[in-house]
DNA sequence: TAGTGGTCTAGACCACGAC
DNA sequence: TCGTGGTCTAGACCACTAT
């Protein structure tokens, strides 16, 4: 029974992984799911427990499965207190990290800017939705944000006073959409008169500026985001091991 | 032989784990060095080869060791290509990748400031090596850096002309100090009247600051460094996932 | 050809959580 | 009490590297 990967392919645990991610892909577990034990998912692919132990081990790592000992293994959730802070590394200078609230300045469609079309793999003339709104950090306007999301993808994305604070969380809800990885390019960069506005800065001001990319489950350059940060009071924390 | 661990101690391939830690802390297995087979330590330990790899794996998630199948397992080493961009994640714009080099500004001792002491978990008075240098990309002046050591745990370090361009490889054969893990603190700034000068660009331009503290293997803060770079025609590269 | 890490299996007991 | 993930073992064959 052992070595059963013919020349060739690739390693079984790998081969599992794939299956279990398609199955996050395609919705079939949702997010919160408790996922079948590694016993049953092993007799059901007709590999040993640990070689389902050792692919769920790879989505743990990336953030996709949560393990909860004596429980199970669940679908990661973007609303759990651990998932909040993974793509949101603003923080005071000083106490406690906070969730940040939103203001929409304005949400709509329009025509894809080429660097952003390009960052979307989008045709030059894609239709995007376009919003733009100022963030708040414990009560204060930190940063302004400028979201693109291919219109195609996103049919039927809500008003102003719909959206809510957490996109991820709606993309996946509304659009069955999970990011699962990001990139991210930072730089210092001076307000311009409306973020100084924005920002109760003096245009010219210092800002952090971070353009992200971020991709779903399949890789597919998904949204477009630029911030640009005031950090007077803030700092974004990277830690590197 | 099964589950020897007794309540209320670790699991075994922690315990392995702290084990080969502390022969890399010792400097009993030396950058570069090949370390014993996975039998080999296991028979040492009297564990099985399984739980000799779980250790090993944690250690090559943390780039403290490098797998190569058919050959062994070896000590990271701060000078080999994967690992020289482990903690440097500025690069330009457009085109690939480069190592920067380095143009000493000053080197000496001094009384540490009350927030490097800090840093450094230093007494108020303690004396502190401190380095300054201009780095340059592609040949451009990009950043300037200020670097602050312990000048108790760094004793004889070199004058200007000796002082190597990779840091890290110094403190590791000088000292047998290895950094493990780096805290960054960035924040968008505007150029003093020095920066400006060292780096070609008007005062009260925006750079980007990067506040590093550097950990060695023990988890003791070894560096401090602030970093303040133009960011105009370079940025910043973070992955989140 | 010998030795190394890479993958895989089968089976065991433990710690924890839910009931 | 039962089911879950967490740890551990022993042994096997494969893929790769060095000689």
């Amino acid at each position: 029974m052992n070595q059963v990967p013919a020349i060739g392919l690739r390693p079984l645990y790998l081969q599992v992984r794939e299956r279990l991610l398609r199955r996050l892909i395609d919705g079939d577990w949702q997010p919160g799911d408790m996922i079948p034990s590694e016993n049953l998912l092993a007799a059901e692919y007709q590999v040993s427990q640990g070689t389902v132990r050792k692919a769920i081990d790879t989505m743990v790592r990336e953030n996709l499965l949560r393990r909860r000992q004596g429980s199970g293994t669940y679908v990661a959730n973007s609303n759990d207190d651990r998932f909040v802070f993974q793509f949101f590394r603003l923080q005071p200078d000083d106490g406690p990290r906070t969730l940040p609230s939103s203001r929409i300045i304005s949400v709509g469609r329009t025509q894809a800017a080429a660097a952003v079309a390009t960052a979307l793999d989008l045709s030059a003339a894609a239709e995007i939705i376009r919003l733009r709104r100022v963030r708040l950090i414990d009560g204060v306007a930190a940063l302004v944000e400028t979201i693109c999301l291919d219109a195609a993808r996103f049919d039927g994305f809500p008003a102003a006073r719909d959206t809510p604070n957490n996109l991820y969380n709606l993309y996946s809800r509304r659009w069955n959409i999970t990011i699962g990885r990001t990139e991210e390019r930072i730089k210092a960069v001076a307000a311009d008169p409306d973020e100084a506005r924005a920002l109760g800065c003096t245009p010219g001001a210092p800002l952090l500026q971070v353009e992200r990319i971020a991709r779903d489950l399949e890789e597919r350059p998904t949204e477009y985001r630029l911030s640009r940060c005031l950090t007077e009071r803030l700092h974004y924390m990277n830690q590197l091991s």
